[in-house]
RNA sequence: GGAGAGGUGGCUGAGUGGUUGAAAGCGCUCCCCUGCUAAGGGAGUAUGUGGUAAUCCUGCAUCGAGGGUUCGAAUCCCUCCCUCUCCGCCA
């Protein structure tokens, strides 16, 4: 949620950030709500103000023994009207906080304009593309050819956008999670957590995925339930502090948690079919950190080198991009994305998504800092750290030999009982 | 799932209709006292939001959540959530 005080004093400003991503900031209907509110929030007061005031005489007289019978009358009569305008005060507030959750974030001076991801920032790419002097196979053709990944089990099982993983393939697959969580846990110092992978619409609402994007979740199918599946770990980790006062010299607090994530996919048909980049269910290692306002640009560069950290160690070859305007995801105000490099579609894919929020999912979880006798908003980041199932298709396309066997980087052997090759 | 008990400020805990946003204790902060330490004394110590530029002053709201009764609700009624104990079931 965007600050309502600066949604106040920099209208124009605001409005002409939110319009670099395309979003059009109906001005009139705030104004004109706004100030609706706030007179009815006065007169309302004023009401409950008087009204209190009377209940305090009518117990007093009642004390004393004295007739309250008059005053008991106006109060009947105030109470009455108090009531109503209440009701109508209940009525625009909650408008208003409607309107206020369906704002995106503000995005940062660095977001370059744009209108799809071909109009994102190339920062820099590291490794060195691999040369292969055969016909290469997919990372589909290479699974299936090691008898490790089998979609028809899986939508037998379930349906369509569902994988089954077998032998050296579940082997890789657990050992990837492993080895992320490792080098998070022991050499970034990130605290490990494990969380429901059920939550409630609050939690959702908290990150930012409701109420705008309620189509990709998975809902639990049960109108007695409020519940859905997690699309990342980003919501249950980020909403572990939610209503919470943290202290300053516990921060910052960084988070890394391994889950399955749920993603409905809804009007992605056609899109990456083949293979396991896009799937419904997939697991995914994610760094979540919680900091002070003045510490989150610098927490940003530091989690996304993270993330690079994993892809280094593996030897893929990858880039880093900002997501321009129009690319940025609604709660983001910055994002890097990590792209790995996937021969098969000569391009690079994404990998890791790394995002400073600053106060906009603080400010909808109320999760703040105590800092010098006040509490302020605290900023929240994540990233992926990373998804594993595009790690295990880029390592199967990247380390393919002319044979269709698939050497193993030299990290995850030790995860994998020394095997060389799948 | 069944039966019972309960959810109050950072913590413990009082409060069953009327200056109770909330006693008391602990903790914490500041000050005083003491040569230092211990002990002691005093003051302060929830969150949100409005009036304001304001961490001063002040209005309103908040005692698990949401409704209801009432002039007035932490206190009475209803629904839901959660915790604990016992039983059942189960990985």
């Amino acid at each position: 949620m965007i600050d309502i005080q600066k949604l106040k004093k920099n209208l124009s400003e605001t409005i002409d950030n939110l319009s670099r991503r395309g979003f059009e900031l109906d001005k009139d209907y705030w104004l004109k709500t706004e100030e609706k509110r706030k007179k009815l929030q006065i007169e309302t007061e004023q009401l409950q103000e008087t009204q209190n005031n009377l209940a305090r005489e009518i117990g007093k007289l009642q004390k004393n023994k004295k007739d309250f019978s008059k005053v008991k009358k106006e109060a009947s009569k105030s109470s009455a009207d108090l009531k109503i305008k209440k009701i109508e005060l209940d009525k625009v507030q909650g408008e208003l906080y409607d309107f206020l959750l369906s704002i995106p974030n503000l995005i940062d001076a660095r977001v370059p304009d744009g209108n799809s991801e071909a109009d994102n920032t190339v920062v820099e790419e590291i490794g060195k593309k691999p040369k292969f002097n055969f016909e290469i196979k997919d990372h589909q053709e290479l699974g299936l050819l090691s008898d490790g990944m089998d979609f028809e089990a899986a939508s037998k099982i379930s349906k369509s956008r569902f994988v089954v993983f077998k032998d050296s393939l579940a082997l890789l697959n657990r050992a990837l999670i492993n080895f992320m969580l490792d080098i998070h846990t022991k050499k970034h110092s990130y605290k490990e957590i494990y969380v429901p992978l059920i939550v409630n619409s609050e939690s959702l609402t908290g990150t930012g995925q409701l109420p705008k994007f309620k189509e990709d979740q998975f809902k639990i199918d049960d109108s007695e339930q409020d519940l859905y599946l997690i699309p990342t770990a980003e919501v249950p980790v980020t909403n572990y502090h939610r209503n919470e006062i943290l202290e300053l010299e516990d921060l910052p607090l960084s988070y890394v948690c391994h889950t399955p994530c749920f993603r409905s996919e809804a009007g992605s048909y056609g899109l990456d079919t083949k293979g396991i980049i896009r799937q419904h269910q997939f697991e995914k290692v994610e760094l979540v950190s919680f900091v002070e306002p003045d510490k989150s640009d610098e927490q940003l560069e530091i989690l996304t080198s993270h993330a690079e950290n994993i892809l280094k160690q593996l030897n893929l070859p990858f880039r880093k991009v900002i997501l321009c305007s129009k690319d940025i995801g609604f709660s983001s105000s910055l994002t890097y994305d990590l792209e790995v490099w996937l021969p098969s579609q000569d391009k690079f894919r994404e990998i890791s998504s790394c995002s400073n929020f600053k106060d906009f999912q603080s400010r909808r979880m109320k999760i703040r800092i105590k800092k010098d006798k006040k509490n302020i908003f605290c900023h929240t980041l994540n990233g992926s750290g990373l998804a594993i199932g595009r790690t295990m298709a880029a390592i199967l396309e990247n380390y393919q030999n002319e044979d269709g066997t698939v050497s193993i980087p030299e990290v995850l052997r030790p995860y994998m009982n020394n095997l060389e090759i799948l």
